[in-house]
DNA sequence: CTGAAAGCGCTAACAA
DNA sequence: TTGTTAGCGCTTTCAG
């Protein structure tokens, strides 16, 4: 069904279908009533690579998690609880917003070159990243100075100043300095640190902020209790174990996946959780209420930055540029069972 | 950038051109060669809805997570692990074969509709549809039944046979049944379930396996003990308190997520797991190996459906149908901590 | 308020 | 082996 079949069933031209579709004024009220029930009784719906072609945007935006392998690990990032439900948020607020999203998993640099492909080959009018380095030229000069961009947990400042880029980010300094000054109200003195992926801004804005709370309550800061895992389950129970090794009472974990392996490992160690050892996540992932001891963790509002992503687009769509460079979203403290004053 | 200037720039026709990138074979070997650099030189990407128009089929899969409202829950079952995890592997199978992805969640007959919208407007040539009640006339209606459809986790014997139309499944009745009887070799008898949402085929398949076995182990088959879940932890959890006021040694769950809360509740009311409770689950969620005690489970291998979706729409682009109309993947018994014997 | 006609960038049949 | 040309289905000036 075309629209020249929908305009011959209408006695109309097919500009006139054209413009009702796209909701121009210059249509006789009643025409358009007459127009748009036929549409509706024939199910027409506009081809859309025509449309395209004949120059209406896109309305697809591709969502890029970027997940180039770390060593030889074939888990992926990609994977974890946290990325999957912000996709998840992601894709459901685009649909209620009409936007429909093409979803790509970006393991290689050859796959960043086909997420360009996409922007030059129309299929997508804008793209949000998110899971990449801090630092990766490569993404920068391929992608994101040249089209409008959504980057989710990477740093403003590395990036021109562009009304076509938009930095969202967690106030991950924020949420790691108040879990651990939580663990310092709670009267502990020995925290230790499994830090997430330090290429990553969520990783070192977490740690730094942990730093933070320590120095602003005059505890000393002790190398001999962090280790840097990589968000993964696997790094926190691995890494757990060598901290335990240490003097301490609690560890603040980068994330709940994290956090709820270390548990396993203090657990497998002798040791109770939080009458021995105090644990705190980052993220508030739904199954760390459902553990035993409950995760005190920080709660990550995805489905906010996802709102913000989304409606910044919206706002794109009509505007041509975004109307801010960079967006923070508050974090807060969720407390539980697995922390405990000392 | 288009074909013309890359014409142009080669000294050759647009039709030359187009050969090259369609791989027409009616090409002199030096003028691909020439061509094919200067493509690459001036990072030529066609434009896709031009080639949609022009004829091509789209590459792009539909990919749909129904998630229709269960009552007044604000949860949604896509935001399980479970369904995430499907998801990133279908997406990442596609990738790898040159397929794009747009994923959709439709949690209203008016995103059904936009759904078939999609395939109207040619924007994909192909769907993939997960978490559909098991029956469900308005979807077969609207799309199964007028569009190439892979659906997954649905029973097959209701579709009208059809070339255009793949079910793929998990075994969940052998799995069902394997967990079950499990069980009962460790000496179990009186075995509780916490079963899925039963509009849904996997969780009246593994509710069939269990009975199945009980069965031919000569077990009673007690309703006191089992309790209809909907695959959410919190379902799980409740549940679990019920069934803990009966006499009972095991459960099976339908789920990992309801047999983690179910291990929380079992905690809570003073019981061990698995010294007084065994507990086993379903699908081998990555977090399962992290909680204490570890999760005994059945591995439902996603992996292998993702590939298994992912060789028949190819499949389907070449030959313009399924090679099958359904395909089964079996599950594995994964031995933890949280069973043991009587 | 409506219609005619040109053009978006590509592919494919036909000619050469 | 290559070029010419006619669409694909839509939007959008420009006339009326």
């Amino acid at each position: 069904m075309t629209s020249g079949e929908i305009a011959k069933l209408c006695g109309v031209s097919r500009a006139t279908v054209s413009r009702v579709i796209n909701n121009d004024k210059n249509v006789k009220a009643e025409t358009r009533e007459m127009i748009l029930s036929i549409i509706k009784e024939n199910n027409y719906v506009p081809i859309a690579p025509a449309r395209r072609l004949a120059g209406i945007a896109s309305n697809v935006i591709g969502l890029f998690v970027i997940d180039i392998n770390i060593s030889e690990s074939t888990t992926r990032v990609s994977k974890s609880t946290y990325f999957s439900q912000l996709v998840n948020f992601i894709i459901d607020q685009a649909n209620n917003f009409g936007f429909q999203v093409l979803v790509s998993i970006v393991t290689s640099v050859k796959q960043l070159n086909e997420a360009r492909d996409l922007f030059i080959s129309r299929m997508i009018f804008s793209g949000i990243f998110i899971g990449a380095f801090n630092e990766n030229s490569q993404l920068d000069d391929m992608i994101i100075s040249q089209y409008p961009t959504i980057i989710i947990d990477r740093q403003f400042k590395s990036m021109v100043e562009n009304s076509n880029r938009l930095v969202i980010n967690l106030d991950n300094f924020e949420g790691g300095y108040e879990a651990t000054q939580f663990l310092i109200k709670l009267g502990h003195t020995r925290i230790g640190h499994i830090s997430g992926d330090l290429r990553k801004l969520s990783g070192i804005e977490r740690y730094e902020g942990y730093k933070k709370a320590l120095n602003d309550a005059n505890l000393c800061f002790d190398t001999n209790i962090i280790r840097e895992g990589n968000f993964l389950e696997d790094s926190g129970y691995l890494l757990a174990h060598e901290i335990l090794q240490e003097n301490i009472t609690a560890i603040f974990c980068a994330n709940d996946g994290m956090a709820i392996s270390a548990i396993k490992a203090i657990k497998e160690r002798g040791l109770k959780v939080p009458d021995d050892i105090s644990v705190i996540g980052f993220d508030n992932i739904v199954i760390g209420n459902y553990i035993m001891p409950s995760l005190t963790t920080v709660d990550a509002p995805l489905q906010d930055i996802a709102r913000e992503c989304i409606e910044a687009l919206n706002y794109f769509c009509k505007n041509k540029h975004f109307i801010k460079n960079e967006i923070k979203i508050k974090t807060n403290l969720v407390i539980r069972e697995s922390t405990k004053e000392l």
